[in-house]
DNA sequence: AGCACGCCGACT
DNA sequence: GTCGGCGTGCTC
């Protein structure tokens, strides 16, 4: 019997023979343990063929791990066409959306009854696989004399129990601690003890030296938190369209619920804190799933019979016959995976929904230009009110005047302002005065961020975490006075305060997290932060949002932009549940698209304008597109092999490059940031309606030399218009 | 991905 | 002479 196994690599699945001594017959799906290189890798069940004739020397797998298959047929299905259409390997898939398929394994060894060898005289009796050298143990699997068997190691938490009565010999004090163990079965840590019993930590120290009480391991139970606030009311919608649209927050997870009451449900969040923000308020019974569970929680929630799951990416694959699949806010960066495969977790939650037969449904306040000609509901969008202070005329950077008059009625009224930069530190930009020297990063084509967090400054790479002390003087000039550009967290909260003294001002960014409860507690106060704060709770008394720059957030460089000005604007028209923040945005472009919908209380015009321009232009979705980026230390390594693909590619499509209704290949182009980490970057893209024609490109092109390759096979982010 | 192998430059 | 950087290839 041949088992073809799947592992967490990316890699296609590898052959091995069936375990030794297993009385139960491979099945696909189970996973199994396996040798692979010097160690011990866990993958899963694939297939199973009568041993067809290989030249392969195969080994055996080791056992299996499931008593019940840990993908079903649906899902090991699923694995594969997306394989196919994110031309990877199916092993890379199954890394990507299972990161916690691998639990910590026991692995213990024999030799088969009655075999001795000199030098191993203890091996007869069972011992651990990692106490003995994995040559020696290939040695004795090729011999065939090695037992070997594997089981999952069981979650354990050390916790401190009583282990002997107490005796006069104790102090009271120390009699006092031991009676309130034994009173609380067991307690977390020494310091806890001593906290509970009202003593100092040096009794209980004694308590662990006299051996009265001790440490021991116990199985881990594992269960989510139970939704905190009370349950929100489904909301039914009869024959619901594929997309819903607008509404308030709460409304829209209200829909969500009425659509997760039908039957088997996943609803798919794009991050974590929506998904823990919806999970506190979701009709039970529902279970979370995502990536800041521990994988040992995953393992044991793989299986469980919720009805209802909340789930990131990593959901998708979990053996269930989802009825109904909902998308939450579809059109969200986060569901784009940054690393492995790249794929995007929405275009998965399709397919799998298609294989499935499942209906599913997109619920998001401005919809994705992918859904937006969906059939659909609209519900009222909030209320907005916009005020775009135009940069070209009112006077004041990085804070017009009117501006500080708007944030000086906060602490007037009592309320609260939050404050929205696109960028953390003190500023995009420092040059010198004098002579315009930059700093720029080592590794990558980019200018040095500057952050002040104290009084002395710091330059960092925000690409690659590069780092050094802000210079006193110009390196080049000696120049003592620098410029600032591109206002950050810190310099607006810098301004703020000297421009409102006695005005209380956070900060809130990836770096720097002030405590915001004063804030949340209804205080007045102003929130200075990047996009992290959009995962904070509004504070309650929220009255403005103050975008200081907002083209900050509306990168030129890439076909989605407007699509995703056009969402965050509407994001902040929702932060608070009940309340309608001002929303001003200085601008240079205070008459954009995305700022007159926001006025206008359009949520679906400009994904609409969106699709029509990608149509015209032949962008996704009108087109399949895929970014070949190849990348080497050396320029002129990356652009040869940039090159040598883009001429193998134009001869390989030969009349096509005239007949395709869009130029299907362009480039090689630097990337648009050319170096980054140290490695030059050349884009190649590829572009055409029909998806079968890349994947018949793209299988015949010959690996690159010298550089490396790697794919974007769904571009959402970072991609130059294409200059025809 | 992670790891071994092998080639070329730098230095005790 | 060796150490060690990185490029290349392979994993049942």
């Amino acid at each position: 019997m041949h088992l073809s196994v799947l592992l967490p690599l990316p890699l296609g699945p590898l052959s091995y023979l069936a375990p030794e001594g297993e009385a139960r017959a491979p099945a696909v799906g189970l996973r199994v343990a396996v040798p692979f290189r010097k160690g011990v890798r866990v993958g899963v069940v694939v297939g199973v063929e009568d041993a067809a004739g290989g030249d392969f020397a195969l080994r055996h797998a080791i056992g299996y791990l499931d008593a019940e298959p840990f993908l079903d047929e649906a899902g090991l299905e699923f694995l594969e066409r997306v394989a196919a259409l994110y031309f990877a390997p199916a092993g890379q898939l199954l890394a990507d959306l299972v990161p916690f398929l691998e639990p910590p394994l026991v692995h213990e060894v024999r030799l088969v009854d009655g075999v001795e060898r000199p030098g191993l005289p203890r091996l007869a009796l069972w011992r651990d696989a990692s106490e003995l050298d994995p040559a020696l143990l290939d040695e004795l699997r090729e011999g065939g004399v090695l037992e070997e068997r594997v089981r999952e190691k069981k979650p354990t938490r050390k916790t401190l129990v009583p282990l002997r009565a107490p005796s006069e010999r104790l102090t009271p004090k120390q009699r006092a601690a031991l009676e309130t163990l034994r009173a609380l079965g067991e307690a977390e840590s020494q310091t806890a003890l001593a906290a509970a019993a009202g003593v100092g930590p040096g009794v209980v120290r004694a308590l662990v030296e006299k051996g009265y009480i001790g440490w021991r391991e116990v199985e881990l139970k594992l269960a989510p938190q139970p939704p905190a606030g009370p349950a929100l009311e489904p909301l039914p919608v009869p024959e619901p369209p594929p997309r819903i649209s607008g509404g308030r927050r709460a409304e829209r997870l209200q829909i969500a619920a009425g659509l997760a009451a039908e039957g088997e449900t996943l609803v798919l969040f794009p991050e974590r804190y929506a998904l823990e923000r919806a999970y506190g308020r979701w009709p039970p019974p529902a279970l979370p799933f995502h990536g800041g569970q521990s994988p040992e929680l995953r393992r044991a929630l793989w299986r469980e019979g919720s009805p209802v799951v909340l789930g990131s990416y990593q959901a998708l694959l979990m053996p269930r016959r989802w009825r109904r699949i909902v998308v939450i806010e579809e059109g969200s960066d986060s569901y784009k995976l940054a690393s492995g495969s790249r794929a995007h977790a929405v275009r998965l939650a399709e397919l799998r929904a298609e294989l499935l037969g499942a209906s599913l449904h997109y619920v998001s306040l401005s919809p994705a230009v992918e859904v937006v000609e969906r059939p659909g509901l609209l519900l009222r969008p909030p209320r907005t009110r916009v005020l775009p202070i135009d940069l070209r005329r009112e006077r004041g950077w990085p804070l017009t005047g009117r501006a500080v008059e708007l944030l000086a009625q906060v602490p007037e009224k009592g309320r609260q302002a939050l404050v929205l930069v696109a960028r953390r530190g003190y500023s995009g930009r420092l040059f010198c005065k004098s002579c315009d020297w930059q700093p720029v990063c080592p590794n990558c084509d980019l200018p040095l961020r500057f952050h002040k967090p104290g009084r002395q400054g710091r330059l960092v790479c925000h690409q690659c975490g590069h780092s050094e002390p802000a210079p006193e003087v110009c390196p080049v000039c000696g120049g003592e006075v620098f410029g600032y550009s591109g206002p950050g967290v810190e310099w607006l909260a810098e301004k703020i305060s000297s421009a409102l003294p006695g005005l209380p001002v956070f900060q809130y960014s990836a770096e720097r997290k002030d405590d915001l409860a004063p804030l949340q507690r209804g205080e007045p106060g102003v929130v200075v932060g990047t996009t992290a704060l959009l995962r904070t709770p509004a504070p309650p008394e929220l009255a403005l949002v103050l975008l200081p720059y907002a083209e900050g957030f509306l990168p030129a460089s890439d076909f989605r932009a407007p699509e995703r000005y056009h969402r965050l604007l509407w994001q902040l028209a929702d932060l608070h549940p009940t309340r309608s923040p001002l929303i001003a945005l200085q601008t240079f472009e205070p008459d954009h698209p995305a700022v007159e919908a926001l006025a206008e209380g359009d949520v679906t015009g400009v994904p609409e304008t969106e699709l029509a321009l990608r149509r015209m232009l032949g962008y996704p979705p009108a087109v399949r597109m895929v970014v070949l980026e190849f990348s080497h230390r050396q320029e002129v390594t990356a652009r040869a092999a940039a090159m040598e693909a883009a001429e193998f590619l134009r001869k390989r499509l030969g009349d096509y490059l005239q007949a395709a209704p869009f130029p299907p290949l362009f480039g090689p182009v630097p990337a648009p940031v050319p170096r980054l980490r140290g490695r030059y970057v050349f884009h190649l893209l590829l572009r055409s309606p029909e998806p079968d024609r890349l994947r018949d490109w793209l299988s015949d092109l010959p690996p690159p030399k010298g550089a490396r390759l790697r794919l974007d096979p769904d571009p959402v982010g970072f991609v130059g218009l294409l200059a025809d």
